[in-house]
DNA sequence: CGTATTTCTTTACATTGTCTTAACAGCGGG
DNA sequence: CCCGCTGTTAAGACAATGTAAAGAAATACG
């Protein structure tokens, strides 16, 4: 999961993009000053950081200066905020090194399209796109599986988890382990929700595949 | 690895550029006036030229008229180079046929970021014109679709939805990544865009091209 | 230029699967 | 046998997509 350093010193506007940013399933850090933002971010190591060009003391370009600097932090990706009224111009003008600027007003969707498109260089796991295990293809492109000679296509929920148990098996998920990765953490579901996925799964590739763990989780075996 | 044909009088500038552009990986090619640019331009291919506006003999504009006039040419992108104080309007005004304007002084960060973006769409891979799969043929140079014996002309979107999904067979498309692909970053369109285009596709190609999967995408199958 | 035509987007439902829940059954341990 | 856990089933809630029609935006045309 992807770090995103939030720095502004309007709580509003930290919150906003916290909230966006967090339902695109991005780990979010958030500071109210340059100066704890490099403190966080030296702890954190993020991989982008929003800077609010606007800020009391050390406003976003020393901060950003003082990223470039920082022998820890000097690669880190840097976006600006900026009110659509400062000059594009001028603002480029500073010596700053930023890798985007970002206007405001904010708007959720562009604020999400950009991110995503500075953070897909970086980003891009190395998770290959199909994996095989126990005579089985799992395809994450296709959303397909493979099983012998017939190939099933799993609901999304499905397909998710079997992918998620299969990427070690044998390893033992917890539930809550399974719910964060797949639901994404704030999502509260029922008890019996991951009892029933697992149902259609065993249901679907045979009983022999995945195991419980009485007390613990499950995991996936052949 | 993609071509640019840096094309300025001042030899400063084009080194500047040249080593901030070759550090990215880019291809760059140099010319210190108009006529040469073109002819540099026909001989490689650039999938980018930036022009200076000014220049002496040949100005940027009517080099970029040139360009634009050249069929071989004709649909490179074009970005210009302008002084800070020329006005963007006046500029734009003239019909020159320009993909962006940058402003000088010019800041690396902010070329690169620029530049990045300008080739992201086109830049891709050098996808060949012509692809063939499940009986059909999609001509991106034509804009059309053979099926069979009837040729169908698309209007742009579809097309372009089209060629994206028959791009990569199986693989399922998100809707993120449509938009992203197709409309560009930063627009922002309805939910119901994508379906409707999908719609008109399925009810042009036949039903049993395009398939849903429901919560992640759509993918091309045959 | 204004108008006609095509293409694109939105709106406002309808529709379809998927997901979740609820209720209860089974199982093994203390 | 009671308790905590997981299994199972079916039903309903819900979200994602399908669809038709109308409104915008482009574009072509005269």
């Amino acid at each position: 999961m992807q770090k995103i350093l939030l720095v502004d010193d309007e709580p509003d506007i930290l919150e906003i993009l916290s909230y966006n940013l967090k339902k695109e399933k991005y780990r979010v850090f958030t500071a109210e000053n340059g100066r704890k933002g490099i403190e966080i971010a030296e702890k954190e190591q993020p991989d982008l950081i929003i800077l609010d060009v606007m800020m009391p003391e050390m406003d976003g370009m020393e901060t950003c200066a003082e990223i470039r600097r920082n022998p820890k932090l000097k690669n880190t990706l840097i976006a600006f905020l900026t009110a659509r009224n400062e000059d594009y111009a001028q603002i480029a003008g500073f010596d700053a090194g930023a890798d985007d600027y970002i206007q405001k007003p904010i708007k959720p969707k562009v604020l999400m399209s950009r991110v995503k498109a500075l953070l897909r260089r970086t980003g891009e796991k190395s998770e290959p796109g199909v994996l095989e295990i126990g005579g089985m293809l799992i395809d994450r492109e296709k959303y397909l599986v493979r099983k012998g000679d017939q190939e099933l296509s799993l609901p999304k929920k499905e397909f998710e988890l079997l992918a998620l148990l299969a990427s070690k098996p044998g390893k033992v998920f917890t539930r809550e382990e399974i719910l964060s990765r797949i639901w994404g953490g704030d999502v509260i579901v029922g008890d019996r929700t991951i009892d029933v996925h697992i149902r259609k799964l065993r249901e679907k590739l045979g009983e022999d595949y995945i195991n419980t763990v009485k007390g613990v989780g499950y995991k996936f075996e052949f």
